[in-house]
DNA sequence: TGCTCCAATATTGGATCCAATTATATTTTT
DNA sequence: AAAAATATAATTGGATCCAATATTGGAGCA
């Protein structure tokens, strides 16, 4: 995909992306207030599309708006990530449940391949290929709107990710969820695989939940 | 609540609501062309508001914005209520299993009482009382963005009923259903309850489906 | 007569400008 | 000196204005 430069069309959908990727990322910390015309600034643009791009990313709770206030990033806490892993386990196994049965052996390859890569490559591209192993997985489910949703409750699970530095003794046991996954799938056993998931997402988001707010309000 | 006339402060979030409700009562037919000045005639103010709202309705799929062409009210399709159907009972079994062991004697009576009122009053207002009844149930999970996201879909799935004038026998059925799944959850028996609920949805969404697209493309 | 190309028009996308509201700093009073 | 009240400044919300683009009608040609 080569970087376009519309300079017309749809900047909000520009910006909110751009805006999306540093707060996944990360790099506007939890908190912080987002100025419209700092935001056009950085961006080349008037407020008008920055405003729009935070309405999209406010319905993604990604920021919080109060009026004539402003907007900031949203923040973190344990009870919003505890039900994100639900909702999580709940969308994705029926995501995978539905794609199953569409599952070819080609798409099973191309997931083992990034699981391949992700084991053998450095820690820092584990997130993306481990959203590219799941999403591999789900396509064949054929279902649009479920998707999305799948991929906007993964961009706020991501954010909690960032902030914990991913323990290498996590993404091990994350790998031989997945090896297991994997089995189930080539075994078209979509009971077992929809096992297999859950727990694999509840595994992830309990781990994260006792490494970052230890208190043990979960 | 009393009207209130914010006059500042909110105006798309006033029009999006509006018109949330328009689109979902079919009172504005799929595909028909929602132009910015019109509306914003409509409601008194500037075109701007009425961007930000089209985009919120954008964003929740119960509208289509092309670039440089407008927007128009999402088309029905059966492809997309299957989905619904689908992410619905996913989502609503999840929350009611979660809202279960918090369930008050107190809101089973008041889900009871409204179950009561559906059965006696006229039929329209059973969309109404039926999202109540529901909604009641399930908010003890305490789990403010499922819940939104329930809500969100129940939205797209009644444009689809209200299509489709329902059905007495429908009805009938549903309250039968209901009547079980009160006496589950009075049990605290989520296992039952939850696959009562699940047949409900599945139930329900099967009917509209053979009903609006008797192609049996299901 | 039907099709293609082009111009006129309407509508959206973005920028600028003004009003409403909130946060901050200063002043006044106890 | 501390707290409350007020004035000032900064920021957002909404309105108006201009530019970019898609649609529609008409003219020209095969």
């Amino acid at each position: 995909m080569a970087l376009r430069e519309p300079k017309s069309g749809d900047q909000a959908l520009r910006i909110a992306d751009a805006l999306r990727d540093d707060i996944v990322a990360g790099h506007l910390a939890a908190g912080l207030p987002l100025r419209q015309e700092t935001l056009a600034a950085r961006f080349g643009t008037s407020r008008m599309p920055v405003r729009e791009a935070l309405r999209l990313l406010e319905q993604q709770g990604l920021v919080l708006q109060k009026p004539h206030y402003g907007a900031v990033v949203a923040p973190l806490d344990a009870l919003e990530l505890r039900e994100l892993v639900d909702m999580r386990a709940s969308a994705e196994t029926l995501a995978l449940r539905l794609a199953i049965p569409n599952l070819t052996n080609r798409q099973i390859d191309r997931a083992e391949a990034l699981q391949d890569e992700a084991e053998a490559g450095p820690i820092e591209t584990f997130g993306r290929l481990n959203a590219a192993f799941h999403a591999t997985l789900y396509k064949p489910s054929g279902r649009p709107r479920l998707l999305a949703h799948i991929a906007e409750l993964g961009d706020s699970v991501d954010r909690y990710l960032r902030v914990a530095a991913v323990h290498l003794d996590y993404a091990d046991r994350s790998h031989r969820e997945h090896r297991a996954l994997l089995a189930a799938c080539g075994a078209r056993n979509a009971d077992q695989a929809s096992e297999i998931l859950r727990a694999h997402i509840e595994n992830a988001g309990h781990a994260l939940l006792d490494h970052l707010f230890p208190k043990g309000q979960n």
